[in-house]
DNA sequence: ACAATGACATAAG
DNA sequence: GCTTATGCCATTG
């Protein structure tokens, strides 16, 4: 446990986002928490707003709170993010929401984690 | 080390 | 329900 600390944490975003199912969601803060840091929602968002096109990274999946798209970003339009959810099953609401009593995710297998956190270095 | 940044979260009006 | 204000936290200049 001495080892992998040298990974910073948008490195962990990347990899606990790759470990989403499809047809799942996560937010911002989830994903922060499962990585030990339960208040770096912020963090999180600008880990995902680096992220390069073509990345094996399923951006898409993490969205807000609320079960809503909160993007800000020009090249990753919150538009394309929606189509690209309703294209893995999800179905938003009138509210332009998702219902994350059903989409959220569960969370990683701390199991499937330590080992992609291993692999990755 | 300090100030600014940002795809959030929560509380208050 | 929406808008505004405040807090949080890692990264960057």
């Amino acid at each position: 446990m001495d080892d992998q600390k040298k990974l910073s944490f948008f490195e962990k975003v990347y990899i606990l986002v790759r470990m989403i199912p499809e047809g799942k969601v996560a937010s911002y803060g989830q994903i922060a928490a499962y990585l030990g840091h339960p208040r770096a929602a912020r963090t999180v968002g600008w880990a995902l707003h680096g992220i390069p096109e073509g990345s094996d990274v399923p951006w898409q999946r993490v969205i807000n709170n609320k079960g809503r798209i909160t993007i800000s970003n020009v090249e990753y339009s919150a538009s394309l993010q929606r189509d690209l959810l309703e294209e893995e099953g999800i179905v938003f609401g009138e509210d332009d929401r998702v219902d994350l009593r059903v989409y959220r995710w569960d969370g990683p297998d701390w199991v499937e984690l330590e080992s992609m956190l291993r692999g990755c270095l």
